[in-house]
DNA sequence: CAGATGTCAGCCGCACTGATATGA
DNA sequence: CTCATATCAGTGGGGCTGACATCT
């Protein structure tokens, strides 16, 4: 039991617990990986999306993204069609398989919420949600690396 | 702008607004990685830890936190020390240099706080800490893989 | 002896950089 | 030609498992 005062920031706190989500998400409760649960549960939310707004809505690299994609096709989860209007784009949407998997995993989810989530209570839950989708969505979503001013 | 409404619960978006943070936090900003500017801000809060329960504050896995007291040692920012009274143990204490690091990770930090959290409002940045800070004191710390009854 | 603590080697999968192909 | 989009190889370091040493 700490016995002494907790200056960290958000950030640093946001970094530990995620570390225990992290962990307690193994494929083994979930049926799938956490990152793909992410990636399958934003194509549910934003259908038809094209793989950069995908990379962008899950904050990860677009480059990884492909990787991600690869495996989730492969595993029969999701399809990529070539966009008609634009035939550079790829349009990511979920297949059924997705659906059923995004739809177990997310219901193993709620035990590891109970776990990692313990402390709080179902509306500070809620509030928890809110504030972090609030962040999310008004985040200055710089690219990985931007390009720096050369020295 | 997402026209459609987000049914993500607080796990998938604490892992989307980590990644944020990570890909913000660069060694180049902060003067050391994230992780070490989270071991130092607990040992600042935590004085004369043993590695153990740095390890489970940190939310790391204990043989992996024997390799960030490495390079933080090495960098002359922590020492280890035996406790007389346990000699199997070490006492974990920041040294004067690792308090300027932290000092000045901290003040990079605020920048990228901003960059992260502007959506959020200075009383729901506080709030979204303590719900943070109360998730993690009441999670289960059950450690990485607890021994599962063999089927 | 068993149990606790810490150290280290080995390994795997995440995620970034850079180069390439294709289409607008 | 350029720019945008997507793909992939290579690579670096995060973080786990398992074996081992030391002390109680």
């Amino acid at each position: 039991m700490p016995d002494a005062a907790i200056f960290s920031g958000p950030i640093v706190l946001l970094t530990r617990l995620s570390r225990l989500v992290h962990r307690a998400s193994t494929p083994e409760l979930l049926g799938i990986n956490l990152k793909d649960l992410g990636a399958l549960a934003f194509l549910r939310d934003h259908a038809r999306t094209t793989q950069q707004a995908l990379a962008e809505g899950l904050c990860v690299d677009a480059n990884y993204c492909v990787l991600m994609l690869n495996d989730l096709e492969t595993a029969g989860l999701i399809e990529r069609r070539r966009d008609p209007a634009d035939r550079r784009r790829h349009l990511v949407a979920m297949t059924e398989a997705g659906r059923l998997a995004l739809e177990r995993a997310e219901h193993a989810q709620e035990s590891i919420e109970d776990e990692v989530l313990a402390g709080l209570a179902p509306a500070e839950r809620d509030t928890l949600a809110r504030l972090l989708r609030q962040a999310l969505d008004g985040a200055a979503r710089r690219p990985p690396a931007q390009d720096r001013v050369p020295h």
